[in-house]
RNA sequence: GGGCGUGUGGCGCAGCUUGGAAGCGCGCUUCCUUGGCAUGGAAGAGGCCCCGAGUUCAAAUCUCGGCACGUCCA
């Protein structure tokens, strides 16, 4: 038996078969003797639709979705499993995905790699996931969804500890014995598709659960982990078994709603309501009317479903290709429909369909506290709220987007289960509302600066002005291209085959960045045991004896790779492995302690696979030491980590619980904190939040240190512990702060508040757009921190003579006075060149109706240029104006009045160069106008001498 | 996390490629046209060209750093 096919007794004992594919070559198994294809195929259309296979479900959407969720979770309840919550859309406890994208991700990867026993065993649950890979099908293909609930059931085994809760056979005999029984599902139409599943390190045998020609479930056996030294080779990558053996299904619940309903595509039967509100507002019947189209218009809905089906719709498809390709197929069904009119009639119904899939989404993402960005998940959300708002334009719906997240939230959601309250649902999306005009607004002026030099009568853009227009400013080429038409451009229209350009462009980038990646121990490779933390057990001890297991020089390479934080007052010689230590490495935000061991001193502390390396200026030899870590800077870290807890507890109060510490780092010197947040912080907030966090000092709360099971800190506390990442071990370490702050967190801190005294939030800035930046002092810096603001206020108004109340009136009066005062020297300036040159002035001659004007001036270069203006701007006065100035090192400029005799004569630019030695320089110009400068500034009047003999005056 | 882009009178923007006199539209002030308004005409005010270094005789323009903002991809 080959990898990934499955043998298991259930198969003879209830009558199934194993075939082989005749269209796919896939190995299933069926108990229709008569069957060819598996059923997923191009071969097997959907058989269901106005026919529905699962029978006992009348009704429709968020009911329909309910009572199929329930019908599932009881089936696997009466069979031992434990019904277990949800866990968010916004996969926090991990760093390696931002969604939640299948029911085994809530369990990856501390239970999947044993680090951690699962909540549950077995266990069944019903998981909102959110998948964004197919955004661009969904309203189109009938069956895309970007948001959909995973139904699952796992189990997770330990064979080698003799710990079996059920593996294939058993898992096959559940899934078999619900569908047939509960769902009223007709055995004989069931497959059973072999499908082994590998990714993200794991791999085993799985199960594809087809009925009518719909995937309805996937049933996983994950037994084998990538391993260089695996005996078995899946796609070039060897895996060998694991401790755990894993039982990941997955059901999609909205497609045993759609099975049930048997409606032309999923989501009439998901989101009826919506779609019929939709329909109204956009005048859908008109527009079909409209169209005269000769075939019936329910069947042709009907028969461009089940091509959908079975035709793959991926991203970056080209939707014109598509679309010759339906009017094809449905020809060969009997029905006579132009492309024209096709797509007259599916655009505005995929974007009917895609627009309460994407609210759903939204209004998830949204609900777990997610704040839109331009980065990280907060662009996913902002990415869905466009396409939205730009699919409602499209179709004239005369709604906002926050209306359209009231509706869907009051016909398709339970939203009371969420952390974001529907107010603060609501303002997001109407700032998100505004922020997509605003793009749109701005997009307008750049693409008719990008198509300027284009002429009218084009009818394609360059690709390169689309893609930058597309990377740039967020106008997509569809939205460009609609500019433009109206911009003028009118036959304008987007190349075939342009949007699956774009996607393979930007497929290569990713694979491009991907590369870059690499990660390799900071430190040499030698076994050192793991090092004992003493510095949890009392953190205001500060000396300590230890023995010393290694010491080593650093290489170049190394102090590289090691990015050593600005703190570090000098470049490290060595390193020194302890025994045990008080000094607390860089970690969780917080710097590595400072202090010394022996006769060296510590630059720094970092940790590495649990062994704690401190960072020396001179090595150490092996045996037993003394050492002490620098209690100023350890308790300065200790004020600002505590301080920082402390802070975020009161924003999250203050502002709201979309509030999440997005990064913290704490030095000696200050700490800051990024929050995620929609909007600019004001003044007014930020003195809240920095009232409230010294209330809190003031208060004197004892600061609790709690080590405990990491399923029973999830338990007690839930996801809001983990605001400073995802913890790695399976027992945690708990910070809490009365009700004010809890975080799973592992650095040292105060054992009561009240030590840190005081505490200044200094600064805010944007990190990003959803992210906020707070600078933070606090105890002996926030004193230092006041004293050097008095500093700068004294030291400015001692300058000005006035009190530091006056300052800002002082200063802007000042600054008025000088630009005032700066325009009249120019303009005084002016006039006595004018003065010279003209009437009875000395410095201008006149020959042939050319004035010359050669004179040294006052004042620098810009000063000469509105001098030059006054000169040579009036055309009835021929002239040649040279002048000098001996500032900056002296600067020479030539100009002549431009179309006029003068002009043809003489040349600026030769002028100036045959002169311009005289003050050691160079310059240049146009013939009209050239200037120059050097070092020699006494060479000036020479300079304007030789001009003078040049032109022989 | 990575990439790209933007910052210029009160507002919206051009100029930056190829360094050489700070521009356009709207708005503002005054005057003219009119019985008044809409409008039309004329003149004018209003710029640390985001900040700081560097290159250069010379920087809005080129390079580096900072700040502020936008956008795409994962």
């Amino acid at each position: 038996m080959s990898f990934g096919e499955v043998e298991i007794p259930f198969w003879s004992e209830s009558g199934h078969i194993c075939k082989k594919c005749s269209v796919t070559g896939a190995r299933f198994w069926t108990r229709d003797k008569n069957r060819e294809t598996c059923g997923d195929s191009t071969d097997d259309p959907y058989t269901f639709i106005g026919n529905p296979i699962i029978s006992g479900f009348p009704m429709r959407g968020k009911e329909l979705k309910d009572a199929m969720r329930e019908k599932f979770q009881d089936f696997f309840e009466k069979k031992g499993h434990s019904r277990i919550s949800p866990f968010p859309v916004i996969a926090r406890w991990r760093d390696d995905i931002h969604l939640t994208i299948a029911s085994i991700a809530d369990f990856q990867p501390h239970v999947t790699s044993g680090l951690v026993p699962p909540p549950a065993n077995p266990l069944v649950i019903s998981q909102p996931c959110i998948r964004l890979t197919d955004v661009a099908a969904v309203g189109r293909s009938g069956r895309h969804l970007s948001t959909f609930e995973m139904m699952a059931h796992h189990a997770f085994n330990r064979p080698k500890e003799d710990d079996t809760i059920y593996w294939i056979d058993e898992c096959v005999r559940y899934c078999d014995e619900m569908l047939i029984s509960e769902f009223g599902i007709n055995p004989t139409e069931l497959t059973y598709v072999e499908n082994p599943w590998s990714g993200g390190g794991n791999a085993g045998p799985a199960l594809e659960v087809i009925v009518g020609g719909l995937e309805l479930a996937t049933l996983v056996f994950m037994n084998l982990e990538e391993h260089e030294e695996g005996e078995v080779e899946i796609k070039g990558l060897r895996y060998r078994e694991m401790d755990l053996q894993i039982i990941d299904t997955g059901y999609g619940l909205e497609r045993f709603c759609w099975a049930a309903a048997g409606t032309p595509t999923i989501y009439d039967a998901i989101y009826p309501e919506s779609v019929n509100w939709l329909k109204e507002m956009s005048g859908f019947d008109q527009i079909v009317r409209g169209l005269g189209l000769s075939a019936n218009t329910d069947l042709l809905l009907g028969e461009l479903s089940r091509l959908a089906g079975i035709m793959n719709i991926d991203v970056g498809t080209d939707v014109d290709a598509l679309f010759l390709k339906l009017s094809e197929r449905l020809q060969e069904s009997g029905l006579k429909v132009s492309i024209e009119e096709l797509k007259r009639l599916t655009e505005p119904l995929s974007s009917i369909y895609a627009i309460p899939d994407h609210m759903h989404a939204i209004c998830n993402m949204l609900g777990d506290g997610l704040v839109p960005s331009n980065s990280k998940a907060g662009y996913l959300v902002r990415m869905l709220s466009r396409r939205v708002c730009r699919m409602k334009e499209e179709l004239a719906l005369g709604v906002s987007l926050s209306e359209l997240g009231t509706h869907h939230i009051e016909k398709n959601l339970e939203f009371t289960n969420f952390i974001q309250s529907e107010d603060g649902l609501v303002e997001i999306l109407e700032l998100e509302e505004i922020r997509y005009h605003e793009m749109l607004r701005k997009g307008e002026a750049a693409v008719k600066t990008a198509f300027r030099d284009l002429p009218l009568e084009s009818t394609e853009a360059p690709d390169e002005t689309l893609f930058r227009l597309s990377e740039e400013r967020g106008l997509n080429p569809e939205m460009a291209i609609s500019i433009a038409n109206q911009a003028g451009w009118k036959e304008m229209s987007v190349r075939v085959g342009f949007a699956a350009d774009m996607a393979s462009r930007n497929a290569e980038r990713t694979k491009a960045a991907a590369k870059e990646k690499t990660q390799s121990n900071l430190f040499p490779t030698c076994d050192f045991p793991s090092t004992s933390m003493d510095y949890y057990s009392d953190t205001s001890r500060t000396n300590f004896q230890a023995t010393v297991l290694g010491s080593d020089s650093l290489s170049e390479s190394h102090l590289h790779s090691l990015v050593l934080s600005s703190e570090v007052p000098k470049t490290p010689t060595h390193y020194v492995v302890l025994d045990r230590t008080l000094f607390y490495p860089e970690g969780g935000g917080q710097l590595g302690d400072q202090g010394s061991i022996g006769d060296v001193m510590v630059c720094d502390t970092m940790i590495e696979n649990s062994t704690i390396y401190h960072l020396t200026d001179g090595p150490v030899p092996i045996g037993d030491v003394s050492c002490t870590v620098n209690w100023d800077r350890r308790r300065q870290l200790m004020d600002h980590h505590t301080a920082v807890h402390i802070v975020g507890g009161s924003a999250r109060t203050i502002l709201g619980p979309h509030i999440w510490q997005a990064g913290s780092n704490k030095g000696a010197r200050y700490a800051r904190i990024d929050l995620t947040h929609f909007s600019r912080l004001s003044r007014d907030e930020i003195n809240r939040i920095e009232d409230l966090s010294n209330d809190v000092i003031t208060a004197d709360y004892e600061v609790e240190k709690l080590m405990m099971p990491r399923a029973e800190a999830d338990e007690l506390f839930g996801f809001e512990l983990y605001q400073g990442g995802p913890p790695k071990s399976g027992h945690i370490r708990v910070i809490r702060i009365d009700d004010h702050d809890v975080q799973a967190c592992g650095g040292t801190h105060h054992d009561k508040v009240g030590r840190i005294g005081e505490l200044r939030i200094i600064r805010s800035s944007q990190v990003q757009d959803g992210v906020e930046r707070l600078q933070i002092v606090a105890g002996e810096t926030a004193r230092e921190h006041a004293r050097e603001q008095e500093r700068l206020l004294r030291e400015s108004s001692e300058v000005l003579g006035v009190s530091s109340e006056d300052l800002p009136s002082t200063v802007s009066r000042f600054f008025e006075e000088w630009k005032s005062q700066q325009k009249k020297i120019e303009s005084l300036e002016a006039e006595i060149v004018r003065l010279r040159t003209s009437g009875g002035g000395d410095a201008a001659v006149e020959r042939d109706g050319i004035r010359y004007a050669i004179m040294e001036v006052e004042g620098g270069i810009r000063a000469l240029m509105s001098m030059l203006g006054e000169l040579t701007r009036d055309p009835s006065i021929p002239t040649l104006a040279i002048l000098g100035t001996k500032d900056g090192g002296g600067k020479l400029i030539v100009a002549i009045t431009e179309g006029t005799p003068a002009a043809e004569l003489h040349n600026a630019v030769e002028i100036l160069n045959s002169i311009s030695s005289h003050i050691g320089g160079g310059g240049g110009g146009s013939p009209t106008m050239a200037q120059g400068g050097g070092s020699n500034s006494d060479g000036i009047p020479a300079a304007l001498d030789s001009a003078r003999q040049l032109l022989g005056l």
